[in-house]
RNA sequence: AGGCGCGUAGCUCAGUUGGCAGAGCGCUACCUCGACACGGUAGAAGUCGUUGGUUCAAGUCCAAUCGCGCCUACCA
């Protein structure tokens, strides 16, 4: 008895039966030691705050991809797992929900609030792991790193420590972006700009001693109440009267000096700047150069300080409210324009982000960076699609200092100890016993800790077992290739790179593939505000996983984004259920002893099968090696579908059913066999659930696909020639079965209605390969009966098409009338004039018969007089049929 | 302000070195023919954004231009 399938696919036991299996199996563990032929990828680690989105599905996707087709070509695969504690993220969740409680953090403690997070982390922190493993991820769980895991940890302080004492971390004064709501510094990378449309705001500082005095620009007018100058370009005729004067600063009682620098740019706004050295980074630097006073007006928590006067206790945009309106009393503000400019926000928050003078601590990165870049450059690591390495050798050379350190609680507390004997700051993996300078024991270490990213940037090696020299990182550090968005090339794959030459002396990863961005169908980003987001795990409960990785697969061409809806993910349900019943027909007809190559006595369609087989696998491979997902799918899905299932299976039915004898059964049953199998193999790596599934009723099989050998690399397939006469004359014959399907189509022909037909051809060759074939023919066109003949009486009421060499004649008297055929040879003969028509005027440049190659040429008028040829054959039939009519 | 990308069938997109414009979905007509209606067969459908240039030949290379999207940036 014949295995059985279901009639229709149904993935989700299968996906849970089947994912089970591999990780029991231990299928997806790399062996540590390695082999020589190692592989490994570490997975851009979700934030465990977060819920897996199509990103994500994409993301995972592409590395399941390329894991599971290097263990088919038989490497040692590394799949490196894991989350990072998304420090601000996590923070903000865990708060959120102990306000619910009416619990603010503070009234909580540092300790315990702490407590909270890893209770939270232990509740929720494996719900994106359980939906990476809904997508197949076929990651090393075993080995499964957290960033804040003790390991991690160790290896974080370490690498403060040791860039601390190379003198590429420092601690210092400066302006940072501060986050009001977060009560944070943040780096520059987590600021987004926006584009706000805002107002210019012209004001007057009156000149002490009387005098209108200077009129400065400002966008945001509450900073006034922090300047400690007014400045100008020492070059700008219209102001060197102001040189060493004075003015008085309105709404305070301070008076603050004229000062000259180049950087004042005179075309801008009124050409006079306010310096405010508190409160914007470039009036930070004008106000160390001229030695100017620091004032800050606006509080971390984004009110107003006592310095801001009696605006002190405001909020920062009231506080601008008052000012102007205060302003406006007072007569100096001259000027209020429309002005559209960027502004920050929080990435985390979307607060606006405030400039602030704040004590941080900074990576120091420009010698970091200049390694990076050199990587990149000498082919070290290599970029793919290139166009993105431009972005990566912009962003380095423009990198400013890096703030590493965050106000908040939930991260890597910075190993640093203040003496509060003496002052001294010491930077030490472990809390030192006392003051090595005073020696007292009275240490305070500093509370805060560090970005999120600062511990991401070691992912590659810290994942591995790094500071130790584990046997994982002698196997498999540089890791093969990073898979990932370009959203955080900057954020991550460049920290990356720098802390891998670093502290690794070379680069994590030999190359990175950036890939799409999902978005919605009509190519906005998904967001869950504007609720076009369309959720992975719905998709997967209602088509399944594999339609759903098909579907990612296929739409993942390099260097554009994805537009994603549910009719394409149906699209390619449908490609699964038409594999699986492929399957579930071949089943019927295989058994053990059809599990073999050794074929003999095959047929045409067995033989050019066979041909399209080697070159479906050949280009799968060849895409995969080149990080081109789409091509992969597209090919796989042309074969399985058009060439596998509309023409091979249809063509060996009838020696399926024996209709042939038994020599032609036997040996198609072995085509049938391989042409299952290997593309089995091939397609695992997209649609691994349902490939299993058919796997195991497949005879011959043994164990899991997963252990099976790439078919390209098996000895059957080397033996195997590609067979290009096979492709020639099948192509053939499946035209002539076109021409008779297509005069049916067209004549309203009802398909249970046998046809006679007959072909005449001159061309011995055409002749033979049609006679020996005849069976197909009639078989697929559906005849009663088929003549072939050299050449014979013109047939009287027939339909006709010029197939290569071959006139096809289909009786129609009886069936239908002839004015049909008429028109239908007419608009055929219009196609073939415009044709002709273009080839003509091509072959009548002169040019083109000079000069473009021979080969081409020769190509050109063979077209042409197969085209004439052709037209002259249906202007005959047509003029017959008018006869016809006529009669 | 600078940089990058995209404009190809009604829709979504392929198109690697220049050499006859492709796919999926949708649409139209017909079809229970022993895997599949999540199916089959046939069909209609495009001035490759626009303009110019290079070339015998341009969707493809160059220049300009229009439209859309994104990224980077300390011009108040």
């Amino acid at each position: 008895m014949e295995a059985t399938l279901n009639k229709g696919y149904e993935p989700h036991e299968v996906e849970k039966k089947w994912y089970t299996f591999w990780e029991n199996n231990g299928l997806f563990n790399a062996s540590e030691t390695g082999d020589g032929s190692d592989y490994a990828i570490v997975i851009p680690p979700p934030n465990v705050t977060g819920v897996l989105h199509m990103g994500h599905s994409l993301n995972i996707t592409l590395q399941d991809i390329l894991c599971r087709y290097r263990r088919l070509r038989g490497d040692n695969v590394l799949w490196m797992p894991g989350t990072d504690h998304a420090g601000i993220a996590t923070q903000n969740v865990v708060e959120r929900d102990l306000s619910a409680h009416g619990i603010d953090r503070h009234q909580l403690g540092r300790e315990k609030f702490i407590e909270k997070v890893w209770e939270w982390r232990k509740t929720y922190g494996s719900a994106i792991i359980n939906q990476l493993k809904k997508l197949g991820a076929s990651c090393d769980w075993r080995r499964e790193r957290f960033t804040m895991d003790e390991g991690l940890s160790r290896a974080v302080k370490k690498v403060f420590v040791q860039l601390y004492e190379e003198g590429l971390i420092y601690r210092g004064n400066y302006i940072i972006n501060w986050c009001p709501r977060c009560m944070t510094a943040l780096a520059d990378l987590e600021v987004e700009h926006e584009a706000v449309d805002g107002h210019l705001y012209h004001i007057r500082y009156p000149l002490v001693g009387g005098g209108d005095g200077p009129v400065v620009a400002t966008t945001r007018p509450e900073t006034m109440l922090g300047d400690t100058a007014v400045a100008v370009n020492p070059t700008d005729s219209r102001y060197t009267y102001l040189a060493g004067k004075e003015v008085d600063l309105p709404l305070t009682s301070r008076r603050i000096p004229v000062i000259a620098d180049a950087y004042v740019d005179m075309e801008f706004g009124t050409g006079v700047l306010k310096i405010t050295p508190a409160h914007d980074p470039n009036d930070f630097e004008v106000g160390r150069k001229h030695d100017l006073e620091s004032v800050k007006v606006i509080g971390d928590d984004g009110i107003m300080t006592p310095d801001a006067g009696k605006y002190a206790g405001l909020d920062r945009f009231d506080c601008r409210k008052a000012v102007l309106k205060d302003l406006e009393a007072q007569g100096l503000l001259v000027k209020v324009e429309s002005y559209n400019h960027g502004v920050g926000h929080c990435y985390r928050c979307h607060t606006v982000v405030e400039p602030n003078l704040s004590k941080q601590w900074f990576v120091k990165t420009g010698p970091l960076a200049e390694k990076a870049m050199a990587a990149v450059k000498n082919g070290q690591t290599k970029i793919i699609p290139e166009k993105w390495a431009n972005d990566y050798f912009v962003w380095l050379e423009n990198i400013r200092d890096w703030c590493i350190s965050r106000q908040i609680w939930w991260g890597h507390q910075v190993p640093a100890w203040t003496c509060g004997g003496c002052g001294e700051v010491i930077v030490a993996e472990n809390l030192p016993g006392v003051c090595p300078v005073c020696g007292s024991a009275n240490l305070v270490q500093d509370p805060d800790v560090l970005d999120t990213w600062f511990s991401s940037a070691l992912w590659p090696f810290t994942t591995m077992g790094w500071p130790d020299n584990t046997p994982l990182l002698k196997t498999f550090y540089p890791t093969s290739v990073l898979v990932t968005g370009f959203d955080i090339l900057f954020f991550w794959v460049a920290r990356m790179m720098m802390m891998g030459l670093h502290f690794m002396k070379s680069v994590p990863f030999s190359d990175v593939y950036i890939h799409a961005l999902v978005r919605d169908e009509s190519g906005k980003k998904m967001s869950k505000s504007t609720g076009n987001v369309i959720d992975p795990l719905t998709v997967i409960e209602k088509y399944g996983t594999d339609s759903l990785r098909f579907t990612l697969t296929a739409f993942a061409a390099q260097g554009r984004d994805i537009k994603l809806s549910e009719k394409r993910i149906e699209g390619y349900r449908n490609f699964i259920n038409k594999l699986w019943n492929a399957a579930r027909f071949s089943f019927m007809h295989i058994h053990e002893e059809d599990a073999t190559s050794d074929f003999s006595g095959l047929s045409l369609p067995d033989r050019w099968i066979l041909d399209r087989l080697k070159t479906v696998t050949r280009d799968t491979a060849g895409a995969l090696d080149t990080y081109r997902f789409n091509d992969a799918a597209g090919a796989l899905y042309q074969f399985v579908w058009h060439e596998f299932c509309d023409w091979y299976l249809e063509f060996i039915k009838p020696a399926l059913y024996g209709n042939k004898g038994a020599g032609e059964q036997a040996s198609s049953k072995k085509v049938l066999w391989r042409v299952l199998h290997d593309p089995l193999i091939l397609l695992h790596p997209i649609t691994p659930f349902v490939t299993e599934e058919i796997w195991h009723t497949l005879p011959g099989t043994e164990g899991s696909i997963m252990k099976a050998a790439f078919p390209s690399d098996a000895s059957e397939f080397k033996e195997m020639a590609l067979d290009p006469a096979a492709v020639t004359e099948m192509s053939l014959i499946m035209a002539v079965i076109n021409s008779i399907r297509n005069i049916r189509g067209e004549m309203n022909i009802s398909p249970s209605r046998v046809l006679s037909v007959l072909i005449q051809s001159l061309d011995d060759p055409t002749k033979n390969i049609l006679t020996e074939n005849q069976e197909f023919i009639i078989n697929l066109a559906r005849l009663e009966e088929l003549r072939i003949e050299t050449v014979g009486e013109k047939p009287k009421g027939t339909a006709t098409a010029i197939v290569d060499q071959a006139v096809v004649s289909v009786f129609l008297k009886g069936i239908i009338d002839f004015g049909a055929e008429a028109g239908r040879l007419e608009k055929e003969i219009s196609k073939i004039d415009v044709e002709i028509d273009k080839l003509n005027r091509k072959l009548s440049n002169p040019g083109f018969v000079n000069q473009a190659p021979a080969p081409v040429v020769e190509k050109t008028k063979d077209q042409f007089a197969e085209n004439v040829e052709k037209k002259e054959k249906l202007a005959v039939n047509l003029k017959r049929i008018q006869s016809i009519q006529s009669e």
